[in-house]
RNA sequence: GCGGAGUUAGUUUAGUCUGGUAUGACGUCAGCUUCCCAAGCUGAAGGCCGCGGGUUCAAAUCCCGCACUCCGCACCA
């Protein structure tokens, strides 16, 4: 199915829809999760704290979302964030100023220098609007920060551009208060927010959208020692260096140099065997080593871990080794201690991320879950059951007969135990459909045997298979059959 | 931000050229019927026709501006 037929789903079931919709000042980039699409993140997170946080005892933090200026002053944001860009007076196309000069009179002018290099370039070269051929506006700096203003000073401050660097400016007390020991992953899940030129598609492009970032602190000496590298050894992940992505095993991986060390490695393991389990299909997946142009300016070696889709390749993790980076940019600027003690050793550690999409991860889970089945005409989301925002339907055959009692109590019974959805009303055949379209993986319907003999039918969304059980048996067949891997 | 195409009920859609406040389908709700896979019947709710302005006796329809959505370019540390 393709982002259409996974928009309209959205918007008729409560995944996700427009914000502020009924005002006509909404302004692009801003979307809302309804009940349908909660249930799904929330199950999400749950699978990613289950796959990735507590498999390896990481630390989760939540941080504001408001920072101080010196927070991006030290991340190199206010400085790096910013694109000098250049407009032209004619036809009001903007363009980057750095990319324009170097591009029509091959001159090399670094995006960080100063505003009045780029203008000066332009003058010397008669540079002009490559559309229209008009002159160029004074180049300015376009920040993808959102500032604010607290208090009555309306002092400066910034929604943050990513949630990992409250995670580098906390390091110091969590690695004290609780005991920490390299290497250390932490982690955090939140918004952030970028003030986008062109936000579009929806949950693809946001202006305010949530990430779970991982940062890892090690020891840059003891990449290649990695205590659990054989749970993962044999994971095949698919790396694209050139053209077309290869499968291989981590072990091969790092046994070619293809990624640079265990540590690495494990990583892209771990994270491919989380989206398997999140019911993406891992055969369209591929990590992209990135380019030297590619890379964020904090990076050394970057991986995206993309995802193919109807409307091409999705960027939904984005794993950066950033070395001391963060750490000794926040140490200059604090003057506070960064390093650590590693056993003897006194270091100040490396950092290696796994800066996770969330939002372009659930689309993506939608999109290749949403399956058209044409047989029995039916729209069917087969998403992972622990993942899916309802866990089963109770049903009554009839409402007549008391048989809609009967539900009702079957229904207060497993309740708050199960996201479970109640439906009295409409032929038993639309009501399975409707379930199908929301991802339930179940639906117990009570009938007239069931006053007879206690026993209800369970249906199987993908299979629409039923059989007969017992009442006393759907607790513990649901547990089981919805419990995370 | 530039260029193009659009915006009518929860979804989808007719009507726009040729001005007279809107059509169908699906969905939703209630009732009847049926009783295990979108059946049928009856009824109902649901629309500032994206927003604002202009022209006109009269605007979903013509004109202008804006917003949003999609596509292409650019952008995406």
């Amino acid at each position: 199915m393709n982002y259409e037929d996974v928009m309209k789903l959205a918007l008729e079931r409560g995944f996700y829809f427009p914000s502020c919709e009924v005002y006509a000042d909404a302004h692009a980039g801003f979307w809302e999760y309804g009940p349908s699409g909660v249930g799904l993140k929330n199950k999400f997170l749950e699978l990613w704290r289950r796959e990735l946080v507590r498999r390896d005892g990481m630390l989760e933090i939540d941080g504001s979302q408001i920072m101080s200026k010196s927070v991006f002053e030290a991340s190199g944001h206010l400085g790096n964030f910013a694109d000098p860009i250049i407009k032209c007076t004619k036809c009001n196309s903007t363009f980057r100023a750095d990319r324009t000069i170097a591009e029509i009179a091959q001159v090399e002018i670094p995006e960080s220098a100063d505003l009045n290099e780029f203008d000066n370039a332009i003058s010397q070269n008669n540079i002009k609007c490559p559309k229209c051929k008009g002159d160029f506006d004074k180049t300015k700096k376009f920040n993808m920060m959102f500032k604010v203003g607290i208090g009555p000073q309306e002092e400066e401050a910034y929604l943050r551009p990513e949630t990992c660097q409250s995670i580098f400016v906390d390091f110091p007390r969590l690695f004290k208060t609780m005991r920490g020991k390299l290497p250390l992953g932490i982690a955090q899940v939140g918004k952030s927010f970028r003030n986008e030129i062109a936000p579009r598609q929806s949950l693809l492009r946001l202006r305010e959208f949530y990430q779970a970032e991982i940062e890892v602190f090690c020891n840059p000496k003891k990449l290649q020692e990695v205590e659990n590298f054989l749970e993962i050894e044999k994971i095949v992940i698919r790396v694209q260096i050139d053209s077309e992505p290869v499968s291989m095993t981590c072990k091969e991986a790092v046994e070619s140099g293809i990624i640079p060390n265990k540590f690495v490695a494990y990583y892209l393991g771990i994270l491919t065997e989380f989206y398997e389990k999140t019911g993406v299909d891992i055969s369209k997946s591929r990590f992209r080593k990135l380019g030297d142009k590619e890379k964020a300016f904090y990076a050394e070696v970057a991986f995206d871990f993309e995802v193919e889709t109807t409307i091409g390749w999705l960027e939904l993790v984005a794993c950066n080794y950033r070395s001391d980076y963060d750490l000794s940019s926040h140490s200059t600027k604090s003057k506070e201690k960064f390093e650590v003690m590693d056993n003897d050793e006194k270091v100040l550690p490396h950092v290696f991320e796994i800066s996770m999409g969330i939002d372009r991860s659930l689309y993506t889970i939608l999109e290749h879950s949403l399956k058209d089945d044409k047989e029995h005409e039916r729209i069917v989301l087969s998403l992972k059951p622990y993942l899916a925002p309802i866990h089963v339907g109770i049903l009554s055959l009839v409402k007549k007969d008391g048989l809609k009692e009967k539900t009702d109590e079957i229904f207060l019974h497993i309740k708050r135990k199960f996201d479970v959805f109640l439906d009295h009303s409409g032929a038993i055949g639309r009501r399975y459909r409707r379930l199908d379209e929301i991802g339930a993986p179940f639906a117990i319907t009570i009938d007239h045997q069931t006053l007879e003999d206690e026993t209800v039918t369970i249906r199987r969304r993908d299979s629409m298979e039923q059989t007969r059980i017992d009442v006393n048996e759907v607790d513990s067949i649901l547990s089981e059959s919805v419990a995370f891997p």
